[in-house]
DNA sequence: CCCTTAACTTACCGTATGGTAGGTCGTCAA
DNA sequence: TTGACGACCTACCATACGGTAAGTTAAGGG
């Protein structure tokens, strides 16, 4: 029983995380979740801080997975890795609010958590980019940009799902989600075959 | 001196909460930094929420400003509105930053306080959408996911800028804000001379 | 049978928080 | 001169927080 609780626990505040913050959620809350006090939770990861690493943790875990390298033509391992990008941010919604909240941190709490993860999958999200026939002549930042922006759009969309089925309701969700799907592979495709600008 | 020190009060909480979130930042600790104590801040605010409040009902007004509506052809104002919200969002990114926790938070706190504003910004924002000449047979839903995009474009890297220049330093940021700003013109341009999918 | 260990519990503790109550002080109109 | 009011302050309070200390209980190995 002892490893189902630990990853209750972790499933329960990467929830819980994910929906209020670091700050708005206590640690009784989380464990209160799965009617434990909170100095069990205290016992499996001795303090809050430790607790929300090892959260953090298994999700860039998971994000790394998701790097599926078949050997294929760059521009299709590209658009591939985007589209799969898409589909698990929107499977698992609170994974990608969570990395944006750290996105939104970052600076401030203990040695800014988010970083590590985040430098060495853009590195290799730039690399995929200057891979492609139409982008081998453009600079790193440029690359990056581009890369950037499809991320901007795969993300701020998934995130703002409970808000947008709030004010629209989910019907009209619905046709919003799928035609945001076909939007994002021309958008996709635009990118991969314009080059870079200029 | 009172309207000055309620503005104050205000820049501060703006910024602190942008930067912590509202259960990241304590009222004592912006009174603070103008050197007051948090009964001036209740004084002036009541509560912790009606500042909040406050806070956010100046964001969105600065936001409605922002719509220019001089009479150009529908290419040329949707156009050039996206590239104002650009230049907006990042010479102010803490209210970008604002705006972006507040959609993550939302269901959360008392009466999502920031549902009100954002649906008539987006139902205007498809307005412009469906204007354009060969978006004119496009649904609300294709519409409005395309603008979407573009806004998760813009929103997303502006929110970057902190964690981007931590990584990778000020100067290959400096690289990249450029190298965006050329990329998203030419996503925008894509954008509206495509069509919906399909 | 005993000892250890893991997985909890109850009982605390110091600190920080949002908010209330009641006062002080300067300004300004009558 | 006085009285009211706005802009603060000090003092205080109840609550909630993260964390420590010291048990209790059940399982497993020697």
């Amino acid at each position: 029983m002892a490893r189902d609780t630990r990853e209750q626990l972790l499933d329960t505040a990467e929830t819980l995380f994910a929906e209020r913050g670091f700050y708005g959620v206590s640690i009784a809350a989380i464990a209160d979740e799965l009617g434990l006090t909170k100095q069990a939770l205290l016992h499996h990861f001795g303090t809050k801080e430790k607790l929300y690493g090892e959260v953090l943790k298994r999700i860039s875990d998971r994000f790394d997975a998701l790097e599926d390298n078949r050997d294929q033509a760059p521009e299709e391992v590209f658009a591939a890795y985007l589209r799969n990008l898409n589909t698990w941010s929107h499977a698992q919604p609170q994974q990608t609010a969570l990395l944006m909240r750290e996105l939104l941190d970052n600076r401030q709490r203990a040695g800014s958590a988010g970083t590590w993860y985040l430098k060495p999958f853009l590195d290799r999200l730039a690399d995929k980019v200057l891979a492609l026939e139409k982008w081998q002549d453009a600079t790193r930042p440029q690359g990056l940009a581009m890369a950037y922006q499809l991320l901007g759009a795969i993300n701020y969309f998934s995130v703002s799902g409970p808000t947008l089925t709030g004010i629209f309701g989910s019907s009209f969700y619905g046709d919003l989600e799928s035609a945001h799907e076909n939007q994002l592979a021309l958008l996709i495709e635009a990118a991969i075959g314009s080059g870079p600008p200029g």
